[in-house]
DNA sequence: GGCCAGGGTAGAA
DNA sequence: TTCTACCATGGC
């Protein structure tokens, strides 16, 4: 992997990363498709467009040194291949999700993210946080920025039931009171993995997979296996009969790439059915 | 018109 | 500790 940096660009030469199989395998909900390889990314209040195909990547931003650590432009995914490609039971999936890199997304965006994630599908994730955006982040000229826990100040249970929440609106109201605290995400970031997962247990509507998600994508830490109905249906058998079991059972198996299997085996599940 | 979606909670057993 | 009913909503 080579990056070459050019004022507000990026140009990355790696044949490990493809851009739409990064941005639609289902970590992040805030992109925007222009056409075949060509993105707009949002995080935080920040922004990026990125083309490109054939080992040839180009990020255009004002903000480089941003996008530098969210797309992880250090960390040379040949690594975790050459460790996965020990498991047969992973070499469809590891053909099929080449490409992928795990985004090191905001914390706390990516709490809330996945607290609206809970019993939902993908499109009615990116239609629920753009409504949120719209409403409450800043305006940024064409786009509109992740809305901030004091722009959360005033919105109610019911200001988020009205944007198409669900259930999860109370879940959402708790979860932007207790993240005005800049302490908690401190703390997480500190916290040995298990222990990032009893804070986030502490939050109502984060339970076992919403909190290795946001242990994956947020702190980008790869010894988690988020399990959901996708993941469930791909690694069931007789003796993992519970979603408990197979989380237990492939966190010891992939050890500390367990994360970046499952993204695999999510990924493939998904195309594949 | 049921089924399903990057599940979790509360209460019961 | 594990089982069950229930939870909003929209695409298919």
């Amino acid at each position: 992997m080579h990056t070459i940096r050019q004022g507000n660009k990026i140009i990355v030469q790696d044949n490990n990363f493809v851009v739409s199989k990064t941005l639609e395998c289902g970590q992040i909900f805030r992109y925007f498709k222009n056409g075949e390889e060509d993105y707009f990314v949002c995080s935080t209040d920040k922004r990026c467009r990125v083309t490109g195909c054939d080992g040839k990547i180009e990020i255009i931003t004002d903000d480089p040194d941003y996008f530098y650590n969210f797309f992880d432009l250090n960390f040379d995914y040949q690594r975790i291949f050459d460790k996965l490609s020990a498991f047969p039971e992973l070499s469809e999936a590891l053909d099929c999700g080449r490409g992928i890199r795990i985004l090191r997304q905001d914390l706390y965006e990516t709490i809330i993210s996945f607290i609206i994630s809970a019993n939902n599908n993908i499109l009615r994730i990116k239609g629920i946080i753009e409504r949120l955006c719209s409403e409450y982040g800043k305006n940024c000229g064409d786009y509109f920025a992740f809305p901030t826990p004091s722009d959360f100040k005033e919105t109610t249970v019911s200001d988020f039931r009205r944007l198409g929440c669900g259930f999860r609106d109370r879940y959402l109201y708790e979860a932007c009171m207790k993240l005005r605290d800049e302490n908690i995400l401190e703390s997480l970031r500190k916290a040995e993995t298990e222990d990032a997962r009893k804070i986030l247990y502490s939050f109502k509507g984060i339970g076992p997979k919403v909190a290795d998600c946001i242990i994956l994508f947020g702190l980008g830490r790869f010894d988690t296996y988020p399990v959901d109905t996708w993941i469930f249906k791909a690694c069931k058998t007789e003796e993992l009969d519970t979603p408990s079991k197979v989380m237990r059972y492939f966190l010891d198996r992939y050890g500390e790439y367990a994360g970046y299997a499952q993204q695999l085996i999510f990924f493939k599940q998904r195309q594949t059915g």
